[in-house]
DNA sequence: TTCAGTGCAAAACTTTTGCAGTGAG
DNA sequence: CTCACTGCAAAAGTTTTGCACTGAA
């Protein structure tokens, strides 16, 4: 299911896109992207690949995409939207409040339970979202993010 | 756990807050919403009632008591933030894209599961939204949907 | 009396749009 | 050749902030 930079021109033909040289850059950067970057972070990004790229046509290329299912945009919290290639398994997210780290998780467990709820009421699921918004814990550190902190703070 | 507008009062004091006559007005008509309206338009119903009343301060008493968890701050898609007084229990929302019917729900055993993934990543939950975006069962329908069509039906 | 809260204006920040020119199909 | 797309600038929309004043506690 991942997406191949290969892929892009292909996916513009079969969305009614043409593939521009912008258009091109800015998928290409978003799919190199592993955090979710808001449009002006993008902007930043492809502008040090071709500085003219308007943070226009990024914006009108993120809703074009969007709007085609290609990217994801996720309205975390407060601050500008957040942009995501779809192009792994679906998963949720875990929004560090005091960062805006996001970290995605899957749990098979929950995804059970939505769809038990949603036959309990009659429904057939489309598709969902869960976003977990968290602080770090006082007490403990976890094996997970304790490996990045020492990850983080070897440099 | 509903609020009432006597209520105001105490819960300024419990969290620190002075009640100022523009402050009561704001609560008091999102008390009276029954809609999720956003700053301007909570700000165009307030100024019916003391035009003076800026948009900054309604904007500020709603960032004040948002933080008190008084209040409940969404950002539903792309547009403003909307808001709601915390008068319920915490609930999720089921979806019907074909009706737009919102229902909403409540699961232990998601918020659980939550807890302990946020735990395994080394977090503690702020707060959490857990959207189920449905569709009528084909097959079946269940006790409570079809107890609610037979109302809907009757009108 | 004190300082949290206010109104007003201006700024900051996010996103969209008008327009004339360009290049993909 | 067309017109979808672009860069640029300006506007629109949302939220925050500086400042001097007011009034709740």
């Amino acid at each position: 299911m991942t997406i191949d930079p290969s892929d892009i021109k292909r996916i513009c033909r079969d969305n009614g896109l043409r593939l521009t040289a912008p258009r091109k850059i800015i998928v290409e950067t978003l799919l190199e992207a592993t955090d979710h970057p808001d449009a002006v972070e993008l902007h930043r990004r492809v502008t040090t690949i071709s500085p003219r790229i308007a943070l226009s046509t990024v914006y009108r290329t993120l809703v074009a995409l969007s709007e085609k299912g290609v990217l994801e945009k996720h309205n975390f919290g407060n601050g500008p939207a957040r942009f995501e290639t779809v192009d792994r398994e679906h998963h949720d997210h875990l929004i560090d409040v005091v960062s805006g780290n996001v970290i995605e998780f899957r749990s098979g467990e929950i995804e059970r339970l939505q769809e038990e709820i949603a036959r309990q009421h009659g429904y057939e699921i489309v598709s969902h979202k869960l976003e977990i918004y968290v602080r770090p814990a006082k007490r403990r550190r976890s094996k997970i993010s304790a490996a990045r902190h020492r990850r983080q703070s070897a440099k």
